[in-house]
DNA sequence: CGCGGAAAAT
DNA sequence: ATTTTCCGCG
């Protein structure tokens, strides 16, 4: 595994020589977004655990567009890739709720941090189950 | 909007 | 393999 710090689920990783792996995947991005505070007001933890809502598609898909070098990105795109992700059991759509999606935290080896108690970042709260593989801290982004 | 098939692109 | 593109359907 490339980033062997964190215990993900399997489908957190991809092949790595599959063309369709030298560039971030979109749920990756996802949660990038989610985790910056700035971004609160185009997309954001919402409801229950895992789930976000997509409070500005247009910009998101703008900017998964900047990121991608897809010029024409829309959101129509970029929910169908979201689409694709629930055969893959990465996400769920949330019914009745517009632009709300899910993520499927629950396949994922519950560790149990009592130090991390998760007042600290919202993008945390979803993964305070994670632990790392090798230090045996659980943590994000190098931190 | 949200869905998923089909085909192309990367 | 993971989107991107396009699109008919409900």
């Amino acid at each position: 595994r490339s980033h062997p710090c964190f215990a993900f689920p399997d489908w957190a990783y991809k092949p790595e020589s599959s063309p369709g792996s030298r560039q971030i995947q979109l749920w990756h991005f996802i949660l990038e977004l989610l985790q910056k505070e700035e971004y609160q007001g185009v997309i954001a933890w919402q409801g229950d655990y895992g789930e976000f809502v997509i409070k500005d598609p247009d910009e998101v898909a703008r900017l998964w567009g900047i990121r991608k070098c897809k010029p024409h990105m829309n959101y129509d795109k970029l929910s169908r890739a979201l689409r694709y992700y629930y055969n893959k059991r990465i996400l769920h759509k949330t019914k009745g709720k517009r632009f709300t999606y899910k993520f499927n935290f629950s396949k994922v080896v519950l560790v149990n941090y009592p130090l991390l108690d998760m007042a600290s970042s919202p993008f945390l709260s979803p993964f305070k189950n994670f632990k790392c593989l090798q230090c045996e801290k659980v943590m994000w982004n190098g931190g």
